[in-house]
DNA sequence: GGGGAGAGATGCCGC
DNA sequence: GCGGCATTTCTCCCC
């Protein structure tokens, strides 16, 4: 049986397929794109996803969502693995020149990763170190999503001014003070109040992002993101979920 | 030659590196993950990318960027892959429990993608057919890096008013009105102008970003990003750099 | 299902 | 190298 074959019958049989060849790829869907012949992997996995990765670099060249429909053709110009999505509003074709290897398997994972240091942690963090944002600093909610937007941390300060924090688990950018701002303008239209503060909290900022800053009156707290995972505690739970598919 | 011992080799040789495992996986660096035992496809690139990625999904579930360093271990408590990168500030450790398939070849491949529908050729498109904008509307320039920041089209309107736009290939979002307000302000207080129009030129934008825009005073104009890739013009010019590493 | 926002974002291009 | 920003961003969460 050759690799034709051999990737039809996993497609149907829902494995994972691997393989390496020589090929030439045209997407069309939100953008338009078109890779001239080289030596890819291609990966399609259970759900349907399509990855093709070039010899470098994290990010796949071309790729299609889970859900995906794939057909493998013969045509007289060659093979061909054609893709559609989105009722063919995405759609992915690539002209297998030479296949290198191939290889199809059943792989068994229900796992989540578990994540810690993220800006949700952050915020938590922060909500019960509050002196870390400023001294004087007292939290009233955290993550409010509801009232005045998607605040990471709302409070008061040592002067009874109404705080409006955002957290960035990275160095600081103008996008986070944009963003800052507008929680700000949000807070002061839903309460009804002239002043507001702002304050940026992350481990760094950019030099734009502190001119910003500077001109619109917030100001920077200077807070890396924590790391402590209970890798003891998550494994326990996760192992209660691990039943896989 | 065992599975490890052939990873060992293709790692010397700089080869694609593609195998299955039932894998346990941490990670310490910019955060911190746990990742429990389960089955995955792993790929180590010639670049020394590392990828991990479980069934579903287009997103590797944990990785190393190019340029780390791998080595394979046998210790008495079994087989681990271990990932260093940036002088050991990021790390990975991967239990391999078992081994399903490995694959390792040379793989050789040193062409770029050709991207049509982005960004850059909207706002082209649109410099080249301005009332498309807005009737009246007059160019003065395009991808502004240097004077007031990166503001993507800058001219007049038929009132001869300064005319900041702002183009989004995607529905456009809070974000974009960030943006689009931001460059408005900078080109203010670059030219001392107090007037300054905005303009967010996309294919549809989002319900909070539509309040925006009206809060802030500022248009919208529905364009949609150009997709039109001359694919003959690129065949031919990316073969003359098909030469493979 | 769509909107809003984070991400170990990645990648690209400019200085 | 860093900074600023687009991305076929992807993914999650919540309405």
């Amino acid at each position: 049986m050759d690799e034709v074959e051999r990737i039809r019958a996993a497609l149907a049989n829902q494995e994972t397929i691997v393989f390496g060849a020589t090929v030439e790829v045209t997407y069309q869907g939100r953008a338009q794109s078109y890779l001239a012949p080289g030596d890819r992997l291609i990966i399609i996995k259970p759900d349907r996803t399509l990855l093709i990765h070039q010899p470098t670099g994290s990010a796949p060249v071309n790729y299609m969502k889970a859900h995906a429909t794939h057909s493998l053709v013969r045509e007289p110009s060659g093979v061909y693995l054609k893709s559609s999505a989105d009722n063919g509003r995405e759609s992915l074709t690539m002209q297998i020149h030479r296949f290198h290897f191939c290889t199809t398997s059943k792989l068994a994972d229900g796992l989540k990763l578990r994540l810690a240091g993220t800006e949700r942690e952050m915020s938590d963090f922060l909500y019960a170190n509050p002196h870390l944002v400023e001294e004087g600093f007292a939290p009233l909610s955290r993550e409010e999503h509801t009232k005045v937007g998607f605040v990471d941390l709302f409070g008061h300060d040592r002067n009874g001014n109404l705080v409006v924090v955002e957290c960035k688990r990275y160095q600081a950018d103008p996008k986070a003070v944009d963003q800052l701002r507008r929680y700000v303008e949000k807070v002061k239209a839903a309460r009804g109040v002239a002043r507001v503060r702002g304050i940026l909290a992350a481990p760094d900022v950019s030099p734009k992002a502190a001119a910003m800053l500077h001109d619109y009156g917030f100001s920077f707290a200077r807070v890396k993101p924590p790391q402590r995972l209970d890798v003891g505690a998550s494994q326990a739970r996760l192992h209660e979920f691990s039943s896989s598919p």
